[in-house]
DNA sequence: ATGCCGTTGCGAAGTTGTCGCAACAAGAGC
DNA sequence: GCTCTTGTTGCGACAACTTCGCAACGGCAT
């Protein structure tokens, strides 16, 4: 799950997240702070339970309430978006800006995908009665770990819940 | 839920399943047919435990875990297709082909999309190392009802949990 | 009709996500 | 620095969704 990658978030996206807190009139608390720095670091679209388990190991008595609840308020001030992930639990991505995703049929992974040819796909016609306010291609298929055998990567569970 | 459609499923579809299970070598029992019956004749991309809400009226006694299992076997064989739908349970596709969806942010209502321009989008390179299957549009906004405020025509809870 | 073997129903349990409430802490004002 | 206000946190319980284990059952081939 890419925990050990050097943690290289702009320090400027984390001001400007930190700013988004205050302006919105939210006190930072030492737990949002610390998930901030966790999730805006992260490329890979943390389900709430995953990065509570991650941050719960350096912010002692963590709640996981707490960081549903703090998810929730970063999707409301626009600094995360919830991802669809079909089969698998809510995920969240500190990415808001238009980009696509590689998700993984086998182990689960989803990556970022960037392709200028599709960020100006036609929004469906208003006649259609939908309101489109944006969208996102979703391209399924098998990550390079788990579609070369010999080095299976990314040993998770297919499926998310029993043993 | 358009659970008043006069239920125009292709009889070929039902066939085509029903001989999809055989050659698989399972057997076509009773629980599994009247699924297949329902489910194929479905436009409205079911939850599991709406199917088995609305199947279990005509076969009584029917048990959910039987549903999650039968609609499991659909997607191994290829006759239907999880879709993503964020911040919802898992819903499943009876169309296997290449279309997209319009996902109402606020009732939960998702509804096929027909645009031959978004079917021939470029694949990821093969040099990503994620070897791409498929891939699906899914654009995110209001439904007609939901952007019409007169008339509330999809009066779903936003969120699936809690009161 | 018989037997094999996968399916079903049931209840329990696991996973994900939310709620209510009391204790607590961030930030403002003094 | 102290206090007050107000929103946050942690906890435990709960709700929704999903899967599991097992015994009984039922397709289907012979």
């Amino acid at each position: 799950m890419a925990r050990q990658r050097p943690q290289r978030h702009d320090p400027a996206t984390l001001e400007r997240a930190e700013a988004a807190l205050r302006s919105a009139g939210l006190p930072l608390t030492v737990q949002r702070r610390r998930l901030l720095e966790r999730f805006l670091g992260c490329s890979d679209h943390p389900a709430a339970d995953t990065l509570h388990a991650d941050v719960a190991r350096h912010v002692p008595g963590l709640s996981r309430a707490t960081v549903y609840r703090t998810l929730e308020t970063l999707v409301e001030l626009g600094l995360a978006v919830r991802i669809a992930h079909p089969g698998w639990e809510q995920r969240y991505d500190p990415r808001t800006d238009l980009h696509h995703h590689l998700v993984c049929d086998r182990c689960g992974l989803v990556l970022d995908h960037e392709e200028p040819a599709l960020d100006q796909l036609p929004l469906p016609p208003a006649r259609s009665g939908f309101a489109a306010a944006g969208y996102s291609v979703q391209f399924r298929g098998l990550c390079a770990g788990c579609a070369n055998p010999r080095r299976p990567a990314a040993p998770r569970a297919p499926r998310r819940n029993g043993a």
